[in-house]
DNA sequence: CAAACATATGAATAAATGCTCATATGATAA
DNA sequence: TTATCATATGAGCATTTATTCATATGTTTG
């Protein structure tokens, strides 16, 4: 996913109605959230941006699943998913617990469903 | 945004424990969504997936905005900005319409502050 | 009409991403 | 302990992506 270090943006030529909306420009600059909420923001979307991670989240819907089974059930390569869990848990989505030689992966909490749900009502109009 | 047609995933070599959670495989495949959802719901979050999108989007909560203003209020290029409605259009989470010279934009529905909300609550824990 | 303005878009480029392969880590079983 | 199993991870590659620059489209004004 995205570093989002991309260089600082530079040339704000633009047209010259910025006075005339200048009221707008004002108000959109003291709303906006700071630069590192936003970032948080971006990270987390972008963890529900592919895929094979919203098929794992869908997997873990229904169950707790180790990471053998993840990949059974999807086809896909363990090292794949794995590397997928990886990025899900850094967006705090998934969490896991050792099982003796196996390590179970389940939804960290409801707002992963709760976020899934608003996308579907939105993609279904 | 990714196109994500990459190829059909193979190799699905895995641990031996295939047979032992076999329900769970089962039962995930039963309840996963078909092919082309999954594919609209990644695209959906795609597009909240990326700080300059966010920041437009929170631009537009406060109020309809040109493109002009957008790009003032942020300190990017109107090529830039032009670029990322663009693929928000495509989303379906901003229209615009002509008003004079000027294209004026705004939030498609509701759905769009619901998930940024949901977002949101998700990173402040 | 032509000139000026606001927005859109194609090409190019640097950076990020997802998968594969090979290998490392860490737990259990013999 | 050593062997085996389940998972994690680093490197490499092909693809995707966000921005810039230059230019095109479309509207309004003179």
């Amino acid at each position: 996913m995205e570093k989002e270090s991309r260089k600082i943006m530079h040339g704000v030529e633009c047209c010259d109605i910025e006075e005339v909306h200048a009221d707008k420009v004002q108000m959109v600059s003291e709303q906006m959230p700071p630069e590192d909420r936003l970032y948080d923001l971006a990270e987390l979307f972008k963890a529900f941006g592919d895929t094979t991670r919203i098929r794992i989240l869908f997997a873990l819907f229904e169950a707790e699943i180790c990471v053998c089974d993840l990949a059974a059930s999807l086809g896909m390569t363990q090292s794949a998913i794995s590397h997928q869990l990886r990025l899900l848990k850094q967006a705090r989505l998934v969490s896991g617990r050792r099982e003796g030689k196996q390590i179970v992966y389940f939804l960290a909490d409801d707002h992963v469903r709760t976020i899934i749900q608003q996308g579907m009502d939105h993609i279904m109009e």
